[in-house]
DNA sequence: TGATATTTATACCATTTCGCATTAAATTGA
DNA sequence: TCAATTTAATGCGAAATGGTATAAATATCA
């Protein structure tokens, strides 16, 4: 079960990487790219700085891989939960209300979504980031545009509707609860407008 | 139609402040709040740092007036467009048709919306950018909201529709096209989308 | 036990950033 | 013409930032 057969030669980690990773996705996750400093990602972590450089490269590297963790996080379980629900608009309204309950956590108040909230800042003079934004955004709506093609096929769907012109709608209300929850709206108001949406795009 | 009767004491200002401001506007829509330093904002405006300040305060305040200006811009934009069709779908399309025009722009690239793109990055750990933020958001869900209930009270709007619960669909579709056009999605992609939305919100 | 390999901690450096103090320039009013 | 008033430009200094050099610490392998 080790992922090394042998231990490594030198000196031993004295940190969990996939914990630092998760604490320095938090860290992104509620300041965004610009407002943190590597030195926040250095207390974050509990790592001194020459060590979060060796095993994760620089600050840029670090962000990048919390976009992508982060956005292969989102689509395994927005998968799984479209899978899970053999109705269309009860498998919609499972996500869009999963979707409220992860933006609405956070230590310091609601923070949103780190890809929708945070990369977009970025996007316009990171390229890099830009592409990696658009590999989430495109994969989400594959995600959700071949639930609404399995619904056709099942007979789930009315016809007339095009699952691949329909499911971006479904990823709109996604975008909008990250950005609603960041400002700071009720979870009455998301939590209406994701049951609106579910019923409203799966007919 | 002079703002002033008298010219003031001193020396006059050698710059136009309304088209300062909107240089520092678009430096920001760009880069972000974080990404964009005082000295970026010279830059772009033009201006010495010191005229500056004096002139519109230090970067935390400039990016608050920004997001008053181009707050209020769109409500104008997007209530006169709302106003001006008298059929709802009509209406809407025409708003999202706008918007995806507005966040295509962009030297650099698109640049998606400003408010919607940049304010959420920093309005976790900055409350007074969060409430302008929401406050935005708000003004939008209320403008949507009224066009809807004027619908309903000329007929055009099919029974069963709740204007409060509908409006946010609207607007979610506007922030879903500012970070789709950020993300550098297609225009063609955009307005599929926006025809879709339009479509199927109204009815 | 000692050579080798890897991580960690201290501390440093160059650069950027912010904000302002100071001085020069331009204009009005007496 | 000269004092008063306001804006503009230069440039300073403290702090923060990103990144790394160096050396100590901790382990394996022979």
């Amino acid at each position: 079960m080790n992922a090394r057969a042998v231990r490594p030669r030198g000196r031993p980690r004295s940190f969990d990487a996939d914990a630092a990773m998760a604490q320095l996705i938090d860290a992104f996750w509620q300041g965004g790219y610009g407002a943190t400093s590597v030195d926040d990602l250095a207390r974050a972590s509990g790592l001194a700085r020459p060590s979060l450089y060796a095993a994760f490269g620089d600050k840029h590297a670090i962000y990048l891989a919390a976009l992508d963790r982060v956005g292969q996080g989102m689509a395994a379980q927005v998968g799984a939960l479209l899978d899970a629900e053999p109705d269309l608009a009860t498998a919609l309204r499972a996500v869009l209300r999963a979707a409220t309950d992860v933006y609405l956590e956070g230590a310091l108040g609601p923070r949103g979504c780190l890809i929708v909230c945070t990369a977009t800042a970025e996007s316009v003079e990171d390229p890099v980031i830009r592409a990696k934004l658009a590999d989430v955004l495109d994969a989400m709506d594959a995600l959700v545009a071949a639930r609404f093609e399995r619904a056709r096929v099942e007979g789930n769907l009315a016809p007339g509707i095009d699952p691949v012109r329909r499911a971006p709608l479904v990823a709109a209300t996604i975008h909008s609860l990250a950005v609603r929850a960041r400002a700071g709206m009720d979870r009455a108001l998301l939590e209406a407008m994701a049951d609106e949406a579910a019923a409203v795009l799966a007919r």
